[in-house]
Parts: structure tokens; C-alpha cells; sequence
DNA sequence: GAGATAATGTTTCCTTGTAAACAAAAACCA
DNA sequence: TGGTTTTTGTTTACAAGGAAACATTATCTC
């Protein structure tokens, strides 16, 4: 089994090299300095996006519900949120059935953005892992699966 | 392939369900839940653990070589080890050869902690993914490395 | 050798995300 | 009904991590 890029003045890491904590790391932090690298012109963040498409395919979502799904905190969503709704890509309504929440929709701008980043966003993913073929990438993706939902017993 | 977590109130998330790196980063908190959930009295986070146990297999090191091993920025390793050796576990000494830098040894406390907490913290990841055997453990392990390697050409 | 350039760490400021305290509105329960 | 508890979202204060400017020392070039 290989070890993540040793470079000249490569250093020994043990078994570290292969603690599946540390490899998730190393992953992420390839897939981040991949999507800022094709940034562009697009203001929209990873975490931004997946609010924004989240709400696009659930229309009137409670907050609260988004936080579950998408594994962010409250006081986050709070944020992520605001930040949205400040650049008019979701407008926030407060039901009359149940006063404490809120029930989130896009809006058409927010709308088009998500028509225009989406291809470009699952895309991305295509050119992730070059040296990764498709079947590859996909047997990575169904363990990656397996492996959360191994872990959400709770 | 299922779809991670659908809990009562489930929601739509498309495409995004099975995005590398959603999945990728579902994956971390799973683990760092996880991490803290049997965190206990050990206070060493990842972070700080993955320097230590590196500078302990390479005595020496400098601190440049551990941020491009670790994937660390400079700025964020510079706390990371002035927290180390605030507590005693590791020491900086400036070498005459280059009075930039700074060369990194573990100390006997430090070594201690090590040997102390790495048992945990390899064992840890045997306890991960109850649901998936060794066996598939370590196919996600090769497939993680594969695709580290794969984004690791620049 | 002297000045320009590069490498190494540190500092400062900023972003992302969380934890804990809080406020408001249900829901529960006697 | 009237209190207690829970749910939901916000605020505040903080921790993790990074970007950019800086200081220091080494290297490179003439």
C-alpha cells in the first residue's frame, strides 16, 4: 500500500500514514484546494451551495430539519442562512402553525444560480481523482456510504 | 445505493446525497464525533496527536517539513507547537546550520504521552465502522489512498 | 562582497464552525 | 387553566484554521 506523497525530505509517519481519521483529512483538503482552484468568478461556497440546492429541492424545509440533514449546527444554519437570504437566494417565512420556526424557499435568482453552478458543482466531481477511473470513483463513493452509515447507528 | 440517514422528516438532497466530497466530509464528522464521544480525559486533540507522534518518529524535524507532511499551514502549525511546548511535550531548538528554522524533539513526557494515548488512538479506527469489517475497512483505506494520489500530481 | 531573491517562522486579522446562554413559542401535564 | 418542559432559532463568546504582511536568515547573482 502506498503512502500519501513523499516528497524528497520525506519523513516517516507510521502507521499514521494510513489512519483512516488522517486519510479522511487529507481527502477533503485535496477536494477544497480543487474546487477553490476552479473557483472562478462563482461567490458560492461548498457549504453555501449545498444549503442552497437542499432548499431548491425542498421547498418551505424548516431550518431545523436542514441542520439534520446536512449535519451543520444551528448557530451555523443561522449564519449560512442570513448570508443567503442578505443576497436574496432564499426568502425565510415564519408558519403560522408553529411560530418558532421558520420555512425556508428559494427564490427565483437563488433559483438560477443553482440552475448555473449545479453542472459545474457535480461536474467538478468528474475531474476529481483524474488517475481514479469512474468505476473507481464510484466503489470509493458506495464504501464512503457504507462507512457513514455504519457510524449513524445513534 | 442507499442514501445516508434518512430519518423521519427526510428530505430530498438529489444529486448531492452522493457527492465525493459531501460523503468525504460526512465521513470526518462521523469520525470526530466519534474521537470525542470516547475522548475522555485525554486531552490531546488530532490535531496536536498527529505532530506529536510525527516529531516522535523523526527526532529533528523541522517544523517547515512536518506542514508539508501534515498538510498543515505554517501559520496554524506555529500554535499547534508553541501548545506543545507550553506543556512540556515537545522542544524547539534553532540549528547553527540554518538559524531560520527550527528543529523539533519530542521530550521524555512527551514520549509518555505517545506511548499512552497512540494505542487508544490507532485502536480507535478498529472501533470505527462497527458495522463494516477489516477487510472492507482497509479496501476504503486503499481506495482513499488511491484518490490522495490521484490529487496529489501539482 | 553587495544587493536582490528565496526560505522559514511569527504575528495579525479574518473566516468557518461550535458551545453555551438566551428568547420565544409550542407541547405537555397536573 | 397554569406551570413546566421541549423545540426552534438567535446571540455571544470562543476555537480551529488560513491569508497576508512582516522579520530574520540564507542563498543567488553580478
Amino acid at each position: 500500500m502506498d503512502v500519501p506523497h513523499s516528497s524528497s525530505n520525506a519523513i516517516n509517519l507510521g502507521r499514521l500514514a494510513t489512519d483512516i481519521g488522517f486519510l479522511l483529512r487529507l481527502a477533503q483538503v485535496k477536494v477544497y484546494e480543487r474546487y477553490f482552484r476552479e473557483y472562478g468568478d462563482r461567490h458560492i461556497k461548498p457549504g453555501e451551495f449545498s444549503v442552497l440546492w437542499a432548499i431548491a429541492h425542498n421547498p418551505g424545509v424548516r431550518q431545523n430539519v436542514l441542520c439534520q440533514e446536512l449535519i451543520i449546527k444551528r448557530s451555523h444554519m443561522t449564519k449560512l442562512v442570513r448570508s443567503l437570504e442578505d443576497r436574496a437566494l432564499v426568502s425565510r417565512r415564519v408558519p403560522d402553525e408553529d411560530r418558532r420556526g421558520v420555512e425556508l424557499t428559494i427564490t427565483d435568482k437563488g433559483q438560477t444560480l443553482v440552475d448555473e453552478i449545479a453542472p459545474w458543482f457535480f461536474a467538478f466531481e468528474d475531474c476529481l481523482g483524474e488517475k481514479m477511473n469512474a468505476t473507481e470513483r464510484e466503489k470509493l463513493k458506495a464504501q464512503l456510504l457504507k462507512f457513514i452509515a455504519s457510524e449513524t447507528e445513534d
